[in-house]
DNA sequence: GTAAGATTCATACAGACGTTTGAATCATTA
DNA sequence: TAATGATTCAAACGTCTGTATGAATCTTAC
C-alpha cells in the first residue's frame, strides 16, 4: 500500500516538470518513466493512458484549489449573506495562491499556459467534471447576492472575471 | 521552375497554420503534406528534414523584419548620425509590424510563443544565424550614438529593450 | 521532338511510440 | 508459514513516425 502511492507521486512529479519542460508530446512514457525511476508498465498500471498521467497531473493541482473556492463559499455563508466583492474574491485568491510562490508552482502554470493554448480534446472533459461543481456554486451565490440581474447577465460577468484572472495568471 | 516555388510555400503555409495549432510535436509529415495536397516525400526533396521545415516557417518571417530593421538603419545613418531614439525605433517598429495586423499573423506569433518556452536544440543555430547580425549592427550604431557607454553596458541596455519588446509580443 | 534535369509519386525501412501481457516479486493476513 | 492480492518487471505487440529510394512524370532548352 505505501508502494503504490509513492510510485503515483513519483510519475506525476517528473510528469509535471518533463511536461513543462518539453511538452506532453515532446516526452516519451520511456523518458518519463525512467525520469521517475520506475518501470514503464507501471504508468498503464496506475492511470491506464498517457492522457490520464496528463488529467491527473492536471487534477492534483486543480482539485484542492476548488476545494479551497468552496471552503471559502462556505464559510461566507455560515456567517450570513456574503458581499460581491467577499464572492469575488473566494473565487480569485485561491487561483492567485495556486500560480503563487514556488518555482515548480509556476512550472505548473506554464503547463497550463501550453494546454490551454493547445487544447486537446481528451482534457475538456476534465474541464468540466473539475469546474462545473464550482461553476454552479458560484453562479447561485452570485445571483442570490445580485438579484436583479439576470441568469445571463451573471454568467457573462463571471465568465469576464475568470477569464481575466487567466490573462493575469 | 513554377511548381517548385509553389509546392514550398503549400508546406509551409500548412506547417505554420497547423504548427501553431497543435504543436511542432502534435503534427506529423503525414497529416502536414495531406493538408498541404503536397507529396509526402516533397518534404524531404525541399527541406530535406521536419526540423528544416520549422526553420524555414520561422524564417520566412523572421527574415524580412531584420532586413528592414537594416533598411531602416540604413536610411537613418543616410541622413547623418542617427538619434538613440530613432535606433530603438528601427529595432523595434519591423518587430511590432510583425506582430501586427492579420489573422495568421497573430497565429505565427502563438507558434513563436511556443517555440520560446520550449527552446529546441536544433532552433538555436537559427536563432544565431538571423540575429547575429542584427545584433552586431545595431550593437555597433548604438555605440557610435552613446560613446560614453562601455560595451558591456550597450549590450545589457539593448538585451533589456529586446526583452521587453519580446514580452509585450 | 528529344535529351536532361527538376519534381512528384508510391512504397519501403528502421526506430520510437503507447500499450499489453504474463511471469516474478512484494506485502498482507490468517 | 501458507496463501492471497497488490505491485513490479522484462519482453513483446502493432502502429505511427521521420527518412530514404528509385521509378514515373513533368519542364525546359536545344
Amino acid at each position: 500500500m505505501s508502494g503504490r502511492a509513492a510510485t503515483k507521486d513519483l510519475v506525476l512529479d517528473a510528469a509535471e516538470a518533463l511536461f513543462s519542460a518539453k511538452g506532453v508530446d515532446g516526452v516519451s512514457l520511456r523518458t518519463l518513466t525512467k525520469e521517475a525511476g520506475v518501470n514503464l508498465a507501471a504508468v498503464h498500471y496506475h492511470f491506464g493512458s498517457k492522457e490520464e498521467v496528463v488529467k491527473a497531473v492536471f487534477a492534483r493541482r486543480i482539485r484542492p484549489m476548488n476545494r479551497e473556492r468552496l471552503a471559502m463559499l462556505d464559510a461566507l455563508e455560515d456567517r450570513g449573506r456574503p458581499e460581491v466583492e467577499e464572492i469575488v474574491t473566494a473565487l480569485v485568491a485561491p487561483a492567485l495562491r495556486l500560480a503563487g510562490d514556488s518555482p515548480d508552482r509556476q512550472r505548473f502554470m506554464r503547463l497550463c499556459a501550453r494546454l490551454y493554448s493547445e487544447p486537446a480534446e481528451y482534457l475538456q472533459q476534465l474541464y468540466v467534471e473539475e469546474f462545473s461543481q464550482v461553476i454552479d456554486r458560484f453562479e447561485r451565490v452570485f445571483r442570490s447576492a445580485l438579484p436583479s440581474l439576470s441568469r445571463a447577465e451573471v454568467r457573462r460577468r463571471m465568465h469576464f472575471v475568470v477569464g481575466l484572472l487567466v490573462h493575469t495568471m
